[in-house]
DNA sequence: CTCGATCCCTGGACGC
DNA sequence: TGCGTCCAGGGATCGA
């Protein structure tokens, strides 16, 4: 479930490891997550890794023009291209040593010109991999919204209360804010107290400030924890993230909320699970959590 | 506009 | 031990 911290510290990996290298080969497995594999396999050879962007919760891997032979022409417009990489739920992208075996979920594999192997491995392949040139790049980068870490309290509060959407699922509308996933967005609410299931119209202008200071608090938190490693995900170093040790509600289903002790439920929201704190955070009156399995009764004392 | 349902996909957890 | 079932989740899509 990379999110924006684990995405953004994947980022940062790649742009120790693999910028300016030349992609010299490219190699595919299954290419349904793809848009246009052909595409990929015409215009990558031959060009250079020239930066490595965050966009919400996609990589950019900008391009250079191409260096030999290949497709490239000369026109206005060809040179910007670059590849938009979304992980998914349980993407990987690293660069690897080539003797290591790849695996049978190693889908795009970018043989390097130091003779590193970038790969892609998906297992569930949620993920999406296209190459992009300037002009549908823009336009697919066009449909998101604000950075969460970039907003300004003024609009935040804004695009919280002119809709009567669910706060949760306005946190995970990608086109209102980019990058937050399901951690992230339960952690922010438990944070500032405020009910996945409330309608951002009824938040109060002090309740969407604290949100958003939440919500930045928690991100930053997270990327110098190298985000948080639940399932399987692993930075492009392949180490775990530390950001799980810190989670309030997230998967604390039965456990003591770290305020006051109330166990900590679960309910869907947006059609995701949600955790929150039924004491801390005051339900929106019709919002019904789903009843505590017996199994998670009662765990708080050893 | 907002909602829920459904699909995609596989591995891991769980129940019997 | 093993098998079946459910669930996780981001995003697209469709009908209500």
């Amino acid at each position: 479930m990379p999110e924006l911290p684990e995405v953004e510290t994947i980022a940062r990996g790649l742009r120790e490891t693999i910028l300016g290298r030349q992609i010299i080969r490219i190699e595919l497995g299954k290419t349904d997550f793809i848009d246009d594999a052909a595409a990929l396999e015409q215009n990558l050879p031959g060009r250079r890794i020239e930066m490595v962007e965050r966009y919400g919760k996609f990589l950019l891997l900008r391009l250079s023009i191409s260096e030999n032979g290949g497709s490239t022409s000369s026109l206005p417009g060809d040179g910007q291209t670059a590849l938009l990489v979304h992980l998914g739920m349980t993407g990987h992208l690293a660069p690897t040593p080539v003797e290591k075996p790849r695996g049978k979920h190693a889908h795009v594999c970018l043989l390097l010109d130091d003779g590193r192997e970038l790969r892609y491995t998906d297992a569930r392949r949620f993920g999406r991999i296209a190459y992009l040139t300037e002009a549908p790049l823009a336009a697919e980068l066009k449909k998101f919204g604000a950075d969460p870490l970039e907003i300004r309290r003024e609009e935040f509060a804004f695009l919280i209360r002119k809709r009567r959407a669910r706060i949760k699922a306005m946190l995970l509308d990608q086109s209102v804010l980019r990058g937050i996933g399901n951690i992230y967005a339960d952690e922010s609410l438990w944070k500032a107290r405020i009910h996945p299931a409330c309608i951002g119209e009824k938040l109060s202008h002090r309740q969407a400030a604290q949100l958003r200071i939440a919500l930045q608090d928690i991100l930053r938190k997270a990327i110098k924890l190298r985000g948080s490693s639940i399932s399987d995900f692993l930075d492009a170093d392949g180490e775990p993230g530390e950001y799980q040790r810190r989670h309030r509600a997230y998967g604390r289903e039965g456990e003591e909320c770290f305020r006051c002790k109330t166990p900590i439920r679960r309910g869907i929201v947006g059609g995701r699970s949600s955790y929150f704190c039924p004491n801390c955070q005051r339900s929106p009156r019709k919002f019904k959590a789903l009843p505590l399995p017996k199994k998670l009764r009662g765990r708080m004392r050893a």
